[in-house]
DNA sequence: CATGAATGAGAATTCATTCAT
DNA sequence: GATGAATGAATTCTCATTCAT
């Protein structure tokens, strides 16, 4: 009944791939949760890894999207462009949960082709770059960016998880509270 | 020539898994790592999925076990608890990083029994036990464990990931400013 | 722009038959090759094996045509009747190459239905009766007829096979001397 | 209870494939001839082409071996290395008919490899070399060998191809009469 | 009439597990 | 105990056929 049936099984795909990862995910499983025929898969997507492939594009260019949108205009307001950045994952992760979590654990799987890690690679800089400028300014960590990125990121991520999973509630008062947290640990005191 | 071929088995399903994941390793690959009949594996556990249990309790017990090493006996001494379990994941991640790795990227795998996440959860509580009582007492900001704990494992796992993969250099100073990063994020300003 | 789909249908299929064989064509290939949608094949055919039974009926039919056309009335005249259905058969295969191939490729599949087979005995009938007078008359090897129509039909179908793939130029000598070749190999010395 | 399964495998496929062409027949078909599971054939060849090309090589070189045994060591006394490979071919024909039908109708396949075009363009070089010489000679027609191996070679296998179907009786007299038919075919009149 | 997207049964292939040696 | 060849259920992928447009 969908108009979209690329879109259901992507969106299926999502789920799947978020839960049991890859490799734990069958192509009919795919097929039924997109309310779909197994062999109408391959009429949108030439094989399984190019299904994922294609996903993980889509997905990270969501997210790439999402930082991007209503961005501060000033590279100098460091604090604002972390803050945007936050919140911006905050409301990717609230609404667009199972994205982030497939996003962030299929990253280095070895089935991603080039285009794949560097649309990922992409994404990393929008973050890298805030990170720079603010290193640069003498307000963040004079730390690698790597390990900026692994720190802000990485809390980020599991946090996102562990809300995702319902155990903790999400409240704005909390995020504000955490936004605070991450910004703690990576600027200068 | 091994003596132990259980531990020549858990050792090559520990990067095996730790690299391709639970269900993108097959136990042939598995005994070819080893160096090991495939046959010989089911000698010591019954299926694939008892070795991913065993390896999987077997690999949290020892980092368990490395936080409790040598752990300060004061427990009002937040800072000083933090530090060590800061450090010897530190030093765990350096001489086992495939471990970390694998335990972080299966912990909430469907495959996992009961046992595999009570254990895990006693490792998790290991973390928690000192939050909370840094909370209690004032030193540590007043959010949920499980956010708290989201952030700084969070953080961590994604750094020693990176520098697991060579992207940054293990220094004894990088790993002093990190560690004061994640304090940052966590005490109360 | 053609006036008759049933007629692209059936050329591209025999092209398709003829070159990778009834299995290993599938129908959205003939549908492609025939410049047709895949569901207008079965407006014309009910299946499949009905379109190979059709084709080989039909390509059965107008070979068996062109070794009737302008055949010699006299019965008697055996030279003459191998040599018209020798002809026949070059000039059959000469402009009509690929539905010869198909057919002797095809010819003892397990798919055809009785009434190609029969198609089939007709048509080796044309040959055989040619034959059996001239063993009646002494003129022809006194050989089992199947015998005689392997040895004949059997050189024919190589040699237009390989004319029909380039390797030897077609000329009316060579024809012409083939003939001799076949004939002195059934004639009796 | 087979000693060698891949020869069990091989026995099979060759049968199946003979009468039902490659496309025609299912690795589970194979399988069960076999009287094997259906990943054993995978332990043997790496796929279904891995198999037929394998058989294809293995098949033509049986039949150039037979053609080479006890071949007379006189290059000149083509009458002789005719007979030899006639009667060789009749012999190979009697006992391995599959054989002989399987690579008549595999040997344009499109999916056969390099290897077993080249293994194919052998055999044939072993009937080419003695119509050469005879044309040398004088004493076989003056035609491109394509075409002299097309009529002997096509008149040999349909004929085989007819006796092994049990149509006609094979007994000693007939292969010599026939052997006289083909050999009246490629002589100087 | 014609189409080609959609389907699912069936094909090739993989792999966890068994078992004879 | 140890092995790895053998297995067949499960997986990925194909394709003859249908049917809404």
């Amino acid at each position: 009944m969908s108009k979209n049936k690329r879109n259901d099984i992507l969106e299926a795909a999502l789920h799947l791939f978020a839960d049991r990862g890859y490799d734990g995910t069958t192509v009919p499983a795919i097929a039924d949760a997109a309310q779909v025929g197994a062999g109408t898969i391959y009429r949108y997507f030439e094989t399984k890894e190019e299904l994922v492939n294609s996903l993980f594009q889509e997905s990270v260019q969501q997210l790439s999207n999402a930082l991007l949108t209503g961005a501060p205009a000033d590279p100098g307001a460091i604090r604002e462009r972390y803050d945007h950045i936050f919140n911006q994952m905050c409301e990717f992760a609230a609404y667009r949960g199972r994205t982030l979590a497939f996003i962030d654990s299929h990253s280095g799987a070895p089935f991603l082709n080039t285009e794949s890690r560097e649309s990922f690679d992409r994404f990393l800089s929008l973050i890298r770059e805030v990170l720079e400028e603010g290193k640069r300014l003498g307000i963040i960590c004079p730390l690698p960016s790597d390990v900026l990125i692994a720190i802000v990121y990485g809390a980020m991520v599991k946090l996102f998880n562990v809300m995702g999973r319902g155990v903790v509630e999400q409240t704005p008062e909390l995020f504000a509270q955490v936004q605070e947290c991450c910004w703690n640990a990576i600027r200068v005191h």
